[in-house]
RNA sequence: GGAGGGGUGGCUGAGCGGCUUAAAGCACUGGUCUUGAAAACCAGCGAGCCUUCACGGGCUCCGCGGGUUCGAAUCCCGCCCCCUCCGCCA
């Protein structure tokens, strides 16, 4: 969320923020809020006063009759308190309703506008040329034998899928793969729950929960299948204060990432493009305001590089502000070159990576103190992709297909998958 | 899942209705002393918020949420977490 204290001072920045998004946000309906929370409590904290200068005056011995009215006038404070402690809950909880309806604000360099109006950075790798009509995954899968979706919708439920012989070592070596290049910038790995408490996912301000949900909830308990490890390892540092040494904080993370995908049936969908459980090895950072940037730029690097070392071809977009969630201010996706998809080829999204700058960090309360300064500043927090598997299978063998079936292992893959090729059975 | 015990400031730990402005110790940060360090001594040392141009003033927080009371860290209720033992189990 944004600082509630200085949604009067920015107003117009947050004015132009949500114009630029296409987002409307209510928050003038926000300021008057604020208000009167402050209001309230000020209120409040002089007839606490008041209260404690009553009790304090309570200590001693009193005569009948002057305790007496000192317990009369205890209870009329009481009374009073309550009421303002009312007040201010319900000025609270308008505010906060308010809030949740204004996103973070807009880079400057942001591209302006929706789903379409993405700005292609760069294009890296050569486009491969077939001289045979290539397959798309799904064929290829047919072939070597890889997936099992109809077992998958059977067993669990329609973009289910098992992974079988190969796509098993290929889904266990990219995560290996991808934490070598992550601990070389000075990653700790983690392997995180794949659920968390409903209080951490909403600290992160995805999607809203009901109907129109991307997130599974447990029944009967206040777990939520998380649906990246964004969530475990930023909840990792929720209400810390970080010591500014160990900043930037670079954490990755290996989880399960579970996708209600409400409202998507039948766009992008086939096969493993969009599924409702996948395991990605995510990217998350911790760190001072003005390092946010160039940390974001790093996240970047770091994609392109698992990418160029498997030897898939992609674009670098970035996404403009109608398509960014909430807590993101700016986002950087990588598409890889897809070519089983659309007509003769497409790309698709691989990776995304986003600075949210403080937006996710004032509710995570996670703050740090530089040194020789008394006050505690919100940190920063970014994500990204390292390798999201299922996508990845998508563009590793369809860039990699030969005449007969069979799929090339990248060079840079071998060592952790143990093949050179995936042959059909 | 069952039975006990427990959650107090960065850590240890006292307090168990008004003498708490949460003791004390450790750690940490300054200072004195010292060639330097250690020791000793002195001082400081949590978070969030309201208010103020500022200096400052004030409020809230003893796992979380309710309740009793003029007054709650302290009593009552619910929940969460941790420890020990038992059961179950990859």
């Amino acid at each position: 969320m944004l600082d509630p204290r200085t949604l009067a001072e920015r107003r117009e920045e947050i004015v132009e923020s949500c114009r630029r998004r296409g987002v409307e946000a209510d928050i003038d309906g926000a300021i008057a809020a604020r208000e009167r929370v402050a209001a309230a409590q000020t209120q409040l904290g002089r007839l606490n006063q008041r209260r404690n200068e009553h009790q304090a005056a309570g200590k001693r011995k009193l005569e009948p009759a002057q305790r007496e009215a000192h317990v009369a006038e205890g209870r009329r404070l009481k009374q009073e308190a309550g009421r303002l402690e009312h007040a201010l809950a319900e000025a609270e909880i308008e505010l906060d309703a308010k809030l949740a309806t204004i996103p973070n604000l807009v880079h400057p360099d942001a591209p302006v506008g929706g789903e379409a109006d993405f700005r292609e950075l760069r294009r890296v790798g050569t486009i491969p040329r077939f001289d045979f009509e290539p397959l798309d995954h799904l064929a290829l899968g047919e072939r070597l034998d890889l997936f099992d979706f109809e077992a998958g919708a059977k067993v669990a439920a329609p973009k289910f899928y098992y992974l079988k012989n190969a796509a098993v070592l290929l889904e266990l070596a990219l995560q290996r793969f991808a934490l070598d290049p992550l601990a070389d910038e000075g990653f700790t790995p983690f392997l995180t729950p794949d659920l968390a408490r409903r209080a951490i996912v909403d600290g992160f301000a995805f999607s809203p929960r009901g109907p129109e949900t991307q997130i599974y909830s447990v029944a009967d308990t206040d777990l939520d299948l998380i649906g990246t490890a964004e969530i475990t390892l930023g909840g990792l540092y929720a209400d810390a204060i970080l010591d500014e040494a160990d900043l930037p904080l670079k954490l990755a993370g290996i989880s399960h990432c579970y996708r209600t995908e409400a409202g998507s049936a039948g766009r992008e969908s086939k096969g493993l493009y969009r599924v409702h459980q996948f395991t990605k090895v995510e990217m998350f950072v911790f760190c001072r305001p003005e390092e946010s940037e160039a940390m974001h730029e790093l996240l970047l690097s770091i994609e392109e590089r698992i990418y160029q070392a498997l030897e898939i071809p992609y674009r670098v977009v970035e996404v403009a502000t109608g398509d960014l969630g909430a807590p993101a201010y700016r986002k950087f996706d990588i598409e890889a070159w897809m070519p089983g998809r659309g007509d003769g080829g497409e790309y698709g999204e691989v990776t995304s990576t986003s600075n949210c700058t403080d937006f996710q960090a004032r509710r995570l309360k996670t703050r740090f103190r530089r040194a020789g300064s008394k006050r505690n500043e919100l940190a920063h927090t970014l994500n990204g992709t390292a390798i999201a598997v299922p996508r990845t299978l998508i563009a590793l063998l369809g860039n990699h297909q030969r005449a007969d079936g069979s799929v090339d292992v990248p060079k840079a893959l071998r060592p952790y998958l143990g093949l050179d090729r995936i042959e059909p059975r």
